[in-house]
RNA sequence: GGAGCGGUGGUGGAAGAGUUAACACGUCGGCCUGUCAAGCCGAAGAUUGCGGGUGCGAAACCCGUCCGCUCCGCCA
């Protein structure tokens, strides 16, 4: 028979007790998170959002109580009223912030039972994701997972505390949006007031953010809902959160100070984190020149060497014809590797093909000389020459390769940071921020056969390089984007934004759109930059990136109340699931075969 | 769309194709007044994800399928 919870009342959380409270008669609600039964003394350790707090069963304090305790097990939901008292000194569990004081149980209150849980409630949960999942209700009480769910709040906290005093206002867009072409594949809504159409839910609130600049609103924030109908990763989720601002009046470096300040604030506030300002900033072509990615990181060294000139003519006919023909010879220099086993090295070409190079060219240097590919064709001397650049000594390996400009900036890139995790380069305590800056506006697509916008097509092009559209050379275009990279993960990207109905027009026909089709798709817009738009741009920060970051988590997944798996299913609640036939015909929507689907 | 890894009592996790599918934790019962991962004694609990196949014999090998995880494609 349970007991109802009138008549009682909680007094304080189990993890807030402490000396203080030493003499007080106090009542707690929780879990019964262990239970030690001695025979005639019961040990209940009672666990909930605060903390945990170890209530001691004894007959002699009260009879009532000690029987009410017997059927108690773990995940009973009690609550206990007793005094606080001082533990025995040899009895004091260090481990526990209340592990000075326990209470002597004087009441009990069972409020619920518990069956017994598919997976224990403990620290380093090992269970199954597939368990986990179904039943995340659990897997949230765990400390971990709580102190996860405290720090998200903490940051929205922080980033509502420090924007809203400075002048921006929260201001929430809708959820019901127009699908609009470019970026990421949509999540569906369909109408039944209008059959046959159909909302999307917004992928960014990137339109309405704008329009309220246009608004007069200058400054403007939201922890916004974003939904992206695309495969996930380790760190992407399709239902994501970000962290979106937009400002009026401002140039690039105002953005980026206002960032600087906010992020400074939030690190500082959360994890006690202080980054030196301004940050490091690098343009794009440097990050890509020196690291092979627009997000490197930056907590260790070895940076890609260019030594396209030093074999241009050299006797090592693969590179100097690849040369010829417009390649690039790049090298990476691992230190102290030059004892590699053959097993060893061969593992690091074989990773550079999965990368997508054909080959590395290994180049040991050894007391005795130097062990490389390229004695076939070059003497010692030239070898030491060409390479003169990465500065090597006895005992380093040098990686070097020669291919396509994108293909072995970005297979270098890739090895770097393998690099780094395989030479334990990479201090765990340490956090590397800097700002990527000066994008390329456009990037040409393979499959489409067009350029596309590398942000967005809002983005703002550099003003001098307008011309480019001019002459066709869209890839000449720079972008007045700039991203914000944490140890080598993108948390935040920001552009200064079109305002002027010429320049988004002469974008959206670089993108390859007819005039009818951009003033279809986006004619509400360019109409508004007709009404008075602003000079505007802004960022958005993804929060739950930034999260995994703050908490060292590894998986996005940690940082999420209610995640979805890889196949993008909600386990617990079985969403997506089928619907009735009665409400597909409502919305018009007729269901076609998997034969259909395969056409 | 493609690739890799995994799925064994409630949980974790063993098991060269060969008797009754280890072990630990949990659960249940008993003993026990100072534990905090309590301890001690005992018991129950599994058609090895699902469906086929090979074979005298399958948890194991093969094929298919479902689920989870990771990666590539994709993610302005």
């Amino acid at each position: 028979m349970l007991d109802k919870y009138e008549g009682f009342s909680r007094t304080h959380g189990a993890g807030h007790l402490n000396e203080k409270n030493i003499g007080e008669t106090v009542s707690l609600c929780g879990w019964v998170h262990r239970r030690r039964d001695h025979g005639d003394l019961t040990f209940l350790d009672i666990r909930d959002r605060y903390g945990l707090c170890q209530v001691v069963v004894d007959p002699k304090i009260s009879k009532t109580a000690f029987d009410k305790a017997d059927p108690i097990r773990k995940e009973f939901v009690v609550g206990i009223s007793g005094k606080v008292v001082e533990r025995a000194n040899n009895a004091i569990n260090p481990n526990l912030s209340t592990g000075r004081i326990e209470i002597l149980a004087e009441e009990i209150k069972i409020f619920n039972e518990a069956k017994t849980t598919p997976f224990f409630i403990e620290e380093n949960i090992t269970a199954d994701e597939n368990l986990r999942m179904k039943y995340r209700y659990l897997d949230l009480r765990t400390q971990h997972m709580t102190r996860n769910m405290i720090m998200r709040h903490k940051l929205i906290k922080c980033v509502r505390d420090y924007l809203s005093d400075n002048d921006f206002l929260e201001i929430d867009t809708p959820i019901l949006c127009k699908s609009t072409p470019e970026g990421a594949r949509d999540y569906l809504v369909p109408s039944r007031v209008q059959k046959g159409k159909f909302f999307a839910l917004p992928q960014s609130p990137q339109l309405f953010k704008q329009l309220l600049m246009v608004a007069g609103m200058d400054r403007y924030f939201q922890i916004a809902k974003c939904f992206r109908d695309e495969d996930l990763r380790l760190d992407r989720q399709p239902e994501f959160t970000q962290i979106d601002i937009e400002m009026s009046f401002v140039r690039q470096d105002d953005v980026m100070q206002m960032v600087e300040k906010l992020t400074g604030y939030i690190f500082d506030k959360t994890a006690g984190i202080k980054f030196d300002t301004p940050f490091l900033r690098l343009s794009y072509d440097e990050a890509m020149d020196s690291y092979g990615s627009d997000k490197p990181d930056l907590r260790f060294g070895v940076k890609i060497t260019d030594l396209t000139e030093n074999f241009r003519n050299s006797e090592f006919a693969v590179f100097k014809n690849a040369v010829a023909e417009g390649s690039l010879v790049k090298g990476l220099k691992m230190e102290g590797c030059a004892n590699y086993s053959r097993s060893e090295i061969d593992g690091l070409v074989e990773m550079g093909k999965s990368f997508g190079l054909k080959g590395i060219v290994t180049v040991q240097y050894k007391p005795d000389g130097i062990k490389t590919q390229f004695s076939k064709a070059m003497s010692e001397e030239a070898v030491k020459k060409a390479l003169e650049p990465l500065e090597a000594k006895d005992g380093d390996l040098l990686l070097i390769a020669v291919d396509k400009k994108d293909v072995i900036l970005n297979a270098f890139g890739r090895i770097r940071c393998e690099i780094g995790k395989k030479l334990t380069l990479i201090d765990p305590k340490k956090f590397s921020i800097l700002w990527v800056t000066d994008f390329p506006m456009f990037e040409y697509d393979d499959e489409d056969k067009r350029f596309v916008a590398k942000h967005h097509p809002f983005t703002s092009p550099f003003l001098a390089d307008l011309k480019y559209f001019e002459t066709g050379e869209l890839d000449r275009v720079r972008a007045s984007a700039y991203d914000l990279v944490l140890n080598g993960c993108e948390i935040a990207g920001g552009s200064i934004r079109i305002h002027d109905r010429g320049v988004q027009e002469k974008v959206f026909a670089a993108l390859g759109f007819s005039k009818e089709a951009a003033n279809d798709k986006f004619g509400f817009l360019m109409e508004a930059f007709e009404y008075g738009a602003p000079p505007h741009g802004g960022i958005a920060f993804g929060l739950d990136r930034l999260l995994m970051l703050i908490t060292d988590s590894p998986s996005i997944r940690d940082v999420i109340p209610f995640p979805k798996t890889a196949s993008a299913s909600c386990l617990m609640t079985g969403a997506p699931n089928l619907v009735d036939e009665k409400q597909l015909k409502e919305l018009a929507i007729k269901q076609i075969t998997p034969e259909i689907i395969a056409q």
